[in-house]
DNA sequence: CTGCGTGTAATGTAGCCGCAATCTTTGGCT
DNA sequence: AGCCAAAGATTGCGGCTACATTACACGCAG
């Protein structure tokens, strides 16, 4: 069942893992960025609905639709209300499933690595370039950085914890106004390339981007 | 059936607003907040999807879920694939439903991050943006909170204690009139913006947000 | 050695916000 | 009805501080 699932979603060029138990389940969903989970309830070691509890949880926000054979209504209603999203009872059409995983991915929280585009500007995270009005502008890796994670949720309130995060990812780097003077940079050659753009400072918060007044 | 559907919710608390046409549909969607819009495809003035079409061309966030009697595997793909969150043939067992509205409304941004509308006043907790009659006013921080504690309980008493709480969270600060001079500078740029709102007062108690007299 | 990227520090600046003084309103009391 | 005290409204002032900007130094790479 898994093979024919796998090599279904492979000729549609879709990338998929598949593991066995729920402990690797939870090992992966814990490391990697997935768009979407699908889970059976009948597992080697366990119950597929306990994973279910055990990322909502701890907050993981991935979609999860559950397959399972056992198709009551009842079933279905714990299903969904264990923290799935959705609930497909076996047997299934292929084409359902596909379609309610577009439409789990479609609501997803953004593909790490997708193009992120506002404004005239856009940033390509796979190539770290971005572009303004059409032009490559050169951002230095820190500055990009900044760039990439406010753009990454534009319009809205960046904090300035998460922006040092994405900087300085691990690496401790406390004490000192780098993040501002970075900010300030980015704004100069915001000016200088006539972005559509700007970024605006929210007092005590953080920053955003958005359209230019 | 929307009759019967509406009993049942109502007899959950749920609260439900409903309409016969896509045209009322697209009108409630638009002024009003909903968790979750459940649609039937076949409609007086047209086909349910178009709707669907027509709100996620608009990018308007609401999850959709899709009711139908076409309960064909072909038919729920068109469905999914037209941007509804999730797809019941009927007939369906109403808890069901039931589970899978819980389901869509969970995943949708938390309660309290809502966005917030009262008269021609809006405030998104997101960004920390006011609008007044579709125009950006700027709040600072202070005031901000001010105005999103009165949103959350319009037309409610909200005591001066909350308030305090809600502006000054844990700092302390205690002995002066600052809360006053806040609700006045607010007041002020009501005035300013012709909003449709105002802020009154509850001699001893607190104040309240409402419509204008 | 030279140039760029970046952290640091110094300096400038704006605007928020608390304070207090003054004025207005309210509600209770006789 | 009229008065008073207390609550609330309003306003200008000023200090504080987060943020902006700039210059500079260090380090690494070519």
């Amino acid at each position: 069942m898994a093979r024919a699932l796998l090599e279904a979603l492979r000729r549609r060029d879709v990338l998929a893992d598949h593991v066995r138990t729920i402990a690797d389940a939870d090992a992966m969903a814990r490391v990697g960025t997935y768009d979407v989970l699908v889970l059976d309830r009948r597992l080697p070691d366990g119950e597929g609905l306990d994973l279910v509890a055990a990322l909502r949880q701890r907050k993981h926000p991935v979609p999860i639709l559950v397959l399972t054979a056992l198709g009551g209504v009842d079933h279905r209603v714990d299903g969904l209300d264990s923290g799935a999203d959705d609930y497909l009872a076996k047997p299934f059409a292929i084409e359902e499933l596909l379609a309610r995983l577009r439409a789990l991915q479609r609501r997803g929280p953004a593909v790490s690595d997708r193009y992120l585009s506002f404004g005239n500007l856009s940033v390509d995270p796979r190539t770290n370039e971005v572009s303004i009005g059409g032009a490559l502008v050169e951002f230095p890796r820190r500055e990009y950085l900044v760039v990439e994670a406010l753009m990454r949720r534009p319009n809205r309130i960046v904090t300035r914890p998460n922006l040092i995060e994405a900087v300085y990812a691990l690496e401790d780097e406390i004490g000192s106004n780098a993040l501002d003077a970075h900010i300030s940079r980015i704004r100069k050659k915001l000016l200088l390339t006539e972005a559509s753009v700007e970024i605006r400072s929210v007092r005590n918060i953080g920053y955003l981007i958005r359209a230019k007044a």
